[in-house]
Order: C-alpha cells, then sequence, then structure tokens
DNA sequence: GATTTATGTCGAAGCGCTTCGACAAGGTAT
DNA sequence: ATACCTTGTCGAAGCGCTTCGACATAAATC
C-alpha cells in the first residue's frame, strides 16, 4: 500500500503539504501542487478511508435507511436509492445501507461508531419512533417524507397535500362531480405515513370546496384487491366518473377492472395517478398523472445533507411543486 | 465520545485490556470480563469504526454493486439487497451500496482507500469486464451469477440450466410435445447474461433431449410486448401446448394475453415460470414456479464472504437446485 | 524602511484503536 | 526441585492521516 508519506517522499515535501495539496485546505504553490499530484498519479496513492476518518473525524459516508414493509413500492424506492448513491458519489461521499429493520438502534450504532456522516431515511411516519433520536443526535439527517411536526429536522418531499388536490381541480375542471380515491393498502394509513395521509387530505379538502361528492377507499396491493374496490365503488357511487389512483402496483389491474365492467377509460371514466412517469406512460391506456419524482427528491436530500454538513443552515421543509402530465386516460365528462 | 482509555480507566484496566474483552482473542478471566463489560455498558461506550479500521486493517464493511439496468427485475435485486445487509449485520458487518455504473472503478476505489473488507456483484456478464480485476484483488469477492469461466472466482447463483430443464421435464411428464420459453428482453441476452443464457441452455438441452419441438422468445418487459409474443407464438408455433417463462414482469400480462387470445390456463395451455414465489402465487391463474431464491442466495453469498475473511476456502461455484412448486397452471395435455 | 499581511511549507502531535512482546503467577510434567 | 506450558494482564508501538502552530519568504501598506 501506498501511503502519503511514500507521496511525499517521491515529490520531495512534507506529508502535510500531500495532504494539503489533496484536501486543498491551505494555499500551495502551483509548481508544488503538480509535482505532488504527478506523484500521486505515479504511485497510484489512495488515502486510506479509515485512518483519514480517524484524522478528520469524517468518514464521507452517508447512511440511507430504505423501507421494505408492505405497501411500498419497490421499485421506486430502488430510484430513491440510485439517487441518493449517485448523488453522493458527485460530493465524494459512499453510501451505507440499512435496513428500516434495523430502526433506532441502527441509526444510533452508525452514529455511535463514526461509522457514517450523515442520514436519510425514508418512509417517514407522522409520528415516527425515530423523530427524538434524529432531534437529538449531533449529526444531520435528512428525512424524505414528513412526520407530524417537522420542528428541528430537516424534511423533503412531493407536496402530496397540493398533489391531491391538483387531482381533483383536473377533473372538476373537465366537469366530474363525482369522485373516488383509490389509496395504498390500508396499513399503510394504519401506520399514519405522512405522505399518503396528505394525500387523502388534499382529495377530500379540494373535493369539499368544490363541492364534489367523493369517496376514498385503501386498497391491497394486489390485482383482486383492484377488481373489488372497482365493483364495490360502482356499487356504492353509480355516478362515480372521476377516479384518482396513489398505488402505483394496483394502477393497471384498476382500468383493467373498469373495463371489465364495462366502462370505457376516459369514455366513461377518467382516470388520475399519482405514479412515476414511466409507469404512466407504459399502460395500455396512458394515464394523466403526477409524477413521482423519486430521483429529484433522492438529489436533493443529498444536497441538503451537504449543505448541513457544511454548516450551512438549510429550510425544515422543501416540498416540491407536483407536476401534471395529461395522457390518455382523462377527459371532459360526457353530458347525459 | 467515550474512548476506549474511558473504559479501561473505569473498570481499572488496561486499554489493551479491554480491546481483548471486546474482541474475544486474548482469554480474560471472567471477572475481568465481567467489570470490563459492565463499564462498557455504563459508559456506553462504542469503538471509533475509523480507529479500528485503521489499527486492525479491518472495515467490517462489504460492498454490494447492484445492477439499475433494463431488463433487470427491480424487486428481486431489493430482495438480495435486503438479505445481504440482514445476513451482513449478523456477521457484525456493514454494507456499502455501489452502483453498476461505478463499475470496475468504483470496485477499486472502495478497496485501495480500504473501505470495505470484501465484495459481492450481481447481475455478472458472461464476459464481465470487473473479472480480471476481481482476480487480481487481494480482497475476497462474490459473485452472484456466474461468468463465462468461473475460475479463480467464487460464484453462486440458481442453476438456471437445470431449472430451465425442470421446466421442460415438467412439462413434458405431462404429455406436451411442443414448448416454447418467453425469456427476458433482448439486451440481457446481447449483453451476454449468464443466467439469461444458461436457462435457454437448459431448456434447449430438456427439449431436444425429449424430442419435444421448441421456440425461444425474448420479450420486452411491457404489456404490449407480451400481447405481441403472445400473438406470434400462436402464429408460429399453432400446437404450442407448454410455455416457459423467464420474465417477471410480463408473466400476468402474457396470461392475460393468451386467456384474451382464447387460450384457457391451464386446460389449453400449460404456463411455467422462473420468478419469486410470491409473484406466482399472487397472479390470478396461481402459477407452477421454480422460486427465485434470491433471500437465500443473498445470505449465501455473505456467509461465503464471510468464510473467505476468515481464509477458509470455498468452493468456486455454488449452483443452487431449482425447486418447483407445482400450482394450478400446468395440466395434462388434452388429447385431441 | 519598518511593519504588517498574505503566501507557502514544515514538523509534531494526536485521532482511537489493535496487537505484539513481555512478564507474572499458577499448574503440570519430569 | 527444575523446566516448561498456560492463563491473564500490561505497556508501548504504530496503523495512515489531518491539523495546528511555527516559520520563512514575499508582497503590500503607510
Amino acid at each position: 500500500m501506498v501511503k502519503i508519506t511514500d507521496v511525499a517522499r517521491h515529490a520531495g515535501v512534507s506529508p502535510s503539504t500531500v495532504s494539503y495539496v489533496v484536501s486543498g485546505k491551505r494555499p500551495i504553490s502551483e509548481e508544488t501542487r503538480r509535482r505532488v499530484e504527478e506523484s500521486i498519479r505515479l504511485l497510484g496513492y489512495r488515502p486510506h478511508a479509515g485512518a483519514r476518518a480517524l484524522a478528520s473525524s469524517r468518514s464521507n459516508v452517508l447512511a440511507l435507511m430504505v423501507p421494505l414493509r408492505a405497501g411500498i413500492d419497490v421499485p421506486v424506492v430502488m430510484q430513491f436509492a440510485v439517487s441518493v448513491v449517485t448523488t453522493a458519489r458527485r460530493y465524494g461521499h459512499d453510501v451505507l445501507l440499512l435496513t428500516q429493520e434495523e430502526g433506532e438502534v441502527g441509526l444510533r450504532r452508525v452514529v455511535d461508531t463514526a461509522l457514517v456522516d450523515a442520514l436519510i431515511v425514508m418512509d417517514v411516519q407522522l409520528n415516527d419512533p425515530r423523530l427524538p433520536l434524529l432531534r437529538g443526535l449531533d449529526r444531520p439527517s435528512v428525512m424524505i417524507g414528513f412526520p407530524a411536526s417537522s420542528e428541528g429536522l430537516t424534511c423533503i418531499d412531493l407536496d402530496f397535500m397540493a398533489a391531491g388536490e391538483a387531482c381533483v381541480e383536473h377533473l372538476a375542471r373537465l366537469g366530474h362531480r363525482v369522485v373516488a380515491l383509490v389509496g395504498s393498502p390500508p396499513e399503510v394509513y394504519v401506520r399514519g405515513t405522512a405522505f399518503a395521509q396528505r394525500m387523502v387530505q388534499g382529495f377530500t379538502a379540494a373535493a369539499d370546496r368544490g363541492r364534489l361528492t367523493s369517496a376514498v377507499h385503501p386498497c391491497e396491493a394486489s390485482p383482486a384487491a383492484a377488481r373489488a374496490v372497482a365493483e364495490q365503488l360502482l356499487r356504492e357511487q353509480p355516478a362515480l366518473t372521476g377516479v384518482v389512483v396513489h398505488n402505483e402496483a394496483i394502477l393497471e389491474p384498476l382500468i383493467d377492472a373498469f373495463e371489465g365492467l364495462g366502462l370505457r377509460v376516459p369514455g366513461d371514466l377518467s382516470v388520475t395517478a399519482i405514479c412515476p412517469d414511466e409507469l404512466a406512460e407504459s399502460l395500455r391506456v396512458p394515464v394523466t398523472s403526477i409524477a413521482l419524482p423519486a430521483a429529484e427528491v433522492g438529489a436533493r436530500a443529498v444536497e441538503l445533507l451537504m449543505k448541513k454538513l457544511d454548516g450551512k443552515a438549510v429550510s425544515e421543509a422543501t416540498l416540491l411543486a407536483p407536476r401534471m402530465t395529461e395522457r390518455g386516460s382523462t377527459a371532459r365528462r360526457a353530458v347525459a
């Protein structure tokens, strides 16, 4: 292994000078810098991560805690993760993967052992058990999602309330008067998962404001459940003409189910969703949707952390405005 | 931060004794051990990861490189990852997440900087560019999947060749004489991804051996592509009665397409697949399938690495025997 | 021309841990 | 009794890096 003293000797300078060339924390003459860099290249020098972490109390590693629970869409999680890793690398950081299962204990551990400089946690619940820990930590963290109170924390997410409103308003503008939200699996609401609840809030508020008749139905992530919900909806709300879907996994089965029941989309029924654009585009009936900007959220989360690591202040809440793309699944209500 | 000297002072021993209590690398009297452990608990001592890595040249971190390419089923990747993390934790290790994008450079980096002790790479191709690097490294690695030659490497995977054979043999036993394999997207084969090719080999070999008529069709991961393949199959092989699907994403759409074309499963057409059990079970027609034992492969991969880190020899190739579960999608061929 | 300020480099200390050799005390074999 | 392990503990060295203060030199200020 080639170490900093080897480089120093080769370049005819002291180890500290090499260190300063690498870190840029002190001015170095153009000439010395070039010599040192040349030596580094020639010898293939790579600073030892552990030594560096010990001396600088910075590991240049972030922890990312990913959910693996029922009702969480796996591809979306993966998009986050990849985006976090990619962005972190751009800032010279690596990413340690933690599972939700490890919980607060896991977070504590990686912080206490100085394995990581900062934390990103996903799948935040309204009263997440990790909140007190994160608040009390001396290390920066960012939550992807919003708890009941974000005071003293840094949170980022799509503005699900605005998204719910936007869906309803879009349908209302098209003349629809009876709408329904088909949501995530029940356990997601039971756990008090913030984004799902906020979506419901936005949906309901906008419907009330527009004097629409509305209903909310959680739905398991199986085609069978989708069919059951479709049938139930038509039974309970025969005048239904607008549906908002907030459940990636059943979007396609649900549309199939409606069509199986004799409803044309968008002829008889307008459907809009919150889901990744790729999904919305790939369906047989491309769906008017609000994008789930997983990659952007992941990247922004890392950027927030980097700012905090630099000692800069960041705002507690970052809500990404929903962006709706109209595709073929929504249309003006046919007047009977 | 409480450090080892604090614990030592509190317990009335030397730092090295504390270290030996923690690591168990030297015998310690029952009494001293108890006192030290008590002090550790009381003070909440956590060894500094960087210091430990520096002194012991062991970081207790594994690198996991995950694929994010077209045609790779994301949920399966996630299952691997979670299983790797969980198992690694049981051995006191953490997991650093690398994306395929980082390639050889990324692997080199984490090894050279001593960030990780060992590597796990997924989505191995027959002539994977990372092979020479992994062979030359002084650090252990395990590949999930098989390259063209596994010499000097450690590989583990489902035995896809046996899986392909098992599917055909199952169909043959049920009296089917004309079979087709609907495979992964074309690019997967173009890249020379080992598991996909081995599956084809097994399928073809078994079909030839049994004198069945057979055909292989790659298929994009979209419902539309599934429909197209279904139509093409019936056009080209009107006598077709057995289908093997090796493409998680289109399993359901493909069955839908066949039924849409008037074929009953399993009445007119027997379908079998290689996919996670949960997927096979959750479909409208539960599918006879060979499980993709992602969790087991991930766990075994970590165990292999741990053995290698302990200096023990492990076999180069570990092939997990396919395990078929019969569900409702295959039946004896109706004799016309 | 004296004094301050900025620039560039060095040496030494120290980050918190592991590990090696030394050694004392007790046990076992001869 | 001698020699020899074994068990249990300690002290010191050192892992490879960063950082701080010191110092020398050059540039800027009045």
